[in-house]
DNA sequence: TCTGGGGTCCTGAATCAT
DNA sequence: TCTGATGATTCAGGACCC
């Protein structure tokens, strides 16, 4: 597999063993702090941390630099000060990183088609059919390893294994700029001393809980009967985690993804114990969820909004719409409903809004179905086919997607 | 010390339909 | 028609990930 080189990280030699592997996890290491030392390379070598410098903003990214001191990603801006008061604190630019994302990506797609991009810095890459092009999957890592520090100028840790979830834990340890490769046969002897915390979807609580019932390693949940497990974490949690405990991970690298909920959400400045505020926030967070919607196409039949108080609980409310909708005051409207039936018994911390069951638009028009069960098909929206036969004319009306459009029976009947 | 913003998935309760 | 079983859908909350 590999050894650690003295430097904390693990590196498996150029010709070690990677035989029925084939799904990489490539991870860039300290991402956006890395992005900002490569447009200001006066930055390299220095504790610096990702993030607005003051209010109650969290730490993005750190530097190694920076984590030598404890700083992590998702810690509060003044703690991490407090941690490493050196630390230069630089503004993110999220722009610049998706551009060197996109870079990225392009180098993964020149070896294989099936990528499946994680985030804005991770992917998993399956890399079977790519032998005869590229060589092994190990010889494959390596490439990329090197086309990314070349090309990009940025360094990437690599996991190798047999499955996507052993591929992700062997680039986690490889970190940073390594890679190591777990070949199929040695997947039980790498997982089993691991501690259970680096499963994925095993966070804090799940790990503590397991861990109160002396079930500290992955080895241990291996040995674990799975009625025991599901009390712990519910009888899907039990069932994926005695997989993942034994190597099994059916999972493929999948290279699309269908977005299921759009939202935005805000923490405010200060607490606001003002509902014509909040109102006023709504509207605006709901524009922003509604131009998001359009331009990807989307109508949302839910909408859903998040309150969060002073003492930092947190309630949601969600509701179906009257009919799916992109339209900002729509959704502005059902958000605001939403909150009038929230007891603001806190001033709030944060307010959000999000888009659900997600749809495709009216880009294939509108359906109309009269008394006679006869269909028309429109382009345009719903309110353009209502002012044109008039609402007593139309029984039934749907939107199609442009999947729809396309495999409308020829002699289509309503529902009944 | 004081906890961002973008998401996904799971669970359990309530409700509705078959 | 009534009843129970079963299943789908909706809603709220929470864990988790980057």
């Amino acid at each position: 597999m590999g050894r650690a080189d003295g430097s904390g990280r693990i590196v498996s030699p150029i010709d070690a063993d990677d035989s029925g592997t084939g799904i990489l996890h490539v991870d860039m290491d300290a991402f956006y702090a890395a992005v900002e030392v490569l447009d200001d390379p006066s930055l390299k070598g220095k504790p610096i941390v990702i993030g607005a410098p003051e209010g109650r903003s969290v730490v993005s990214s750190a530097s190694y630099e920076a984590r030598r001191f404890g700083v992590r990603s998702a810690m509060p801006m003044g703690q991490a000060l407090r941690l490493c008061p050196q630390a230069i604190v630089v503004l993110p630019h999220f722009g610049r990183y998706q551009a060197v994302s996109a870079q990225v990506m392009d180098v993964f797609r020149s070896f294989t088609p099936l990528v499946e991009p994680l985030s804005i810095d991770e992917a998993f890459l399956d890399v079977r059919g790519a032998r005869r092009l590229w060589g092994s999957p190990g010889t494959i890592a390596q490439l990329i390893r090197t086309r990314i520090a070349e090309e990009v100028g940025i360094t990437a840790s690599v996991g190798v294994a047999a499955t996507k979830h052993v591929a992700k834990m062997a680039s986690t340890m490889s970190k940073p700029d390594g890679l190591l490769i777990v070949p199929a046969d040695r997947t039980q002897e790498f997982l089993d001393p691991k501690p259970v915390r680096a499963i994925w979807g095993v966070g804090p609580k799940a790990a503590e809980a397991l861990e109160s019932r002396a079930i500290r390693t992955i080895g241990d949940v291996r040995q674990t009967p799975p009625q025991v497990l599901e009390r712990i974490v519910g009888p899907a949690g039990a069932q994926r985690l005695a997989e993942l405990a034994r190597g099994i991970d059916p999972r493929g690298v999948e290279t699309t993804r269908v977005e299921k909920s759009i939202g935005h959400e805000e923490t405010f400045e200060t607490d606001i114990p003002d509902v014509g505020v909040l109102r006023a926030e709504l509207l605006r967070l709901s524009d922003r969820v509604a131009v998001r919607l359009r331009r990807a196409g989307f109508e949302a039949a839910g909408v859903a909004i998040k309150v969060r108080f002073s003492d930092f609980s947190t309630i949601t409310r969600s509701a179906t719409l009257p009919e799916p909708s992109a339209v900002g005051q729509r959704i502005a409207e059902a958000s605001r409903e939403l909150l009038a039936g929230v007891d603001l018994r806190l001033p709030v911390r944060l307010i959000g809004v999000r888009a659900e069951r997600l749809q495709a638009a009216g880009s294939g028009g509108v359906a109309l179905w009269d008394d006679d069960a006869d269909w028309k098909r429109l382009e345009g929206t719903l309110d353009d086919a209502l002012a044109r036969f008039g609402k007593g004319a139309v029984t039934r009306a749907t939107f199609l997607g442009r999947d729809e459009q396309r495999h409308l029976p020829s002699h289509p009947r309503p529902e009944s």
